[in-house]
DNA sequence: ATTCGACGTTTCAAGTAAAATAGTCGAAAA
DNA sequence: TTTTCGACTATTTTACTTGAAACGTCGAAT
């Protein structure tokens, strides 16, 4: 058991009251007694507390991003991967809270702060979307004339329909059944676009 | 010519105003001198602001419905229906104002007053396309096993591609190359779904 | 049947004072 | 040297007031 630096307990001491408060109802004395600290103490390690926060939602995106690489690096045909990339990014944005709360918080808050974190992250998803296809392309599963905006328009059609629902559930994202039927859309549409792309 | 009712001078005088300055900024009284009248006569006729609101929304509505049945109505394969549909539709929510400003305006509002009429249009929309969609089968254009959930996929990823281009776009609406990444997303979206649903 | 002026009521924006909180700094502890 | 914290400041948020603007009503007039 590898000990944890002093900035990762605060880290996820934030990212606990983040997850649940929002950003803006979480003091950072709030966080600093859960720790142990003073206020001054957090000061020390994080200069603002944007800083912590970015430092929170990284810490998200890089444990989802991990999983999503587990997928790519398996052994299974691209149509396979594709659904479960998609149906692991679901379930991160669904349970592993701060990405999804977050998301709704950024919706009204529109911080430029936090969209630049999230384009990035796009740029990773993207990325590991593209792999997939170019893998697809090569072992013949895919069609040969696949663009790379092929994956961008993939990825805004996730993005899409959960926006989508964001913006019908507000607030009670409690309702699974909401969230079961947006599984079922994405991979409905997964399979409609698989089928699209399908080598011939 | 047929004369037009008070009525319908009136919503076009509102809609005119609501589309460039949205509900709330736009009162009865100017409404009223408008149409040469006192703001009390505009109670003669419509019972609330907000019902006023809905006529106008209503009558866009129903203009942009008989518009997409001429495109389903007219001799065209079935795909190719679909395309003119989804550019239809673009070009509707784009320039045609109120429902497109509108969107916006009820993404912050979240009144549940319009949600019903968006839903209710929502149905419009998916007869439409279902309809699209039953011909293609009949005419051994589409895929045979094609259920009505795929209508109602098809509907739910143009609406969120739009969706997360509001998210984004936020006020500047102007921003034209924006729109025209939508427009090019959502032709690339439409021929990967048709290539997907095809009759093989 | 339609219009309007005058009025009551509600909603909303601007302003403000008090409280909460982000962030600083120098000294102390480890 | 690295880490902690108490006390302080500056800024932001919140709760509240208030006056104007706007919704909606009603009875009289046309």
């Amino acid at each position: 058991m590898i000990e944890k630096t002093k900035q990762q307990i605060i880290i996820e001491a934030a990212r606990d009251r983040f997850a649940h408060f929002g950003f803006t109802k979480v003091t950072m004395e709030e966080i600093a007694s859960d720790v142990d600290l003073g206020k001054a103490s957090l000061y020390y390690y994080f200069p603002t507390k944007e800083d912590l926060f970015k430092a929170v939602i990284t810490l998200e995106q890089n444990e989802l991003k991990s999983n999503l690489e587990l997928i790519i690096q398996a052994k299974r045909t691209a149509p396979q991967k594709l659904h479960e990339y998609v149906k692991l990014r679901m379930k991160f944005f669904q349970d592993l809270i701060n990405l999804g709360t977050l998301s709704i918080y950024s919706y009204f808050d529109s911080k430029s702060v936090y969209e630049k974190l999230f384009l990035d992250f796009e740029k990773v998803e993207l990325d590991l979307i593209k792999k997939i296809f170019e893998e697809g392309v090569i072992s013949k599963e895919f069609s040969q004339d696949l663009s790379s905006e092929t994956a961008v328009v993939f990825l805004h059609i996730l993005q899409g329909l959960r926006c989508r629902i964001l913006r019908k559930a507000r607030g009670n994202l409690l309702a699974k059944k909401i969230h079961n039927n947006l599984q079922k859309e994405m991979t409905t549409a997964t399979e409609i676009f698989l089928s699209g792309i399908k080598f011939k």
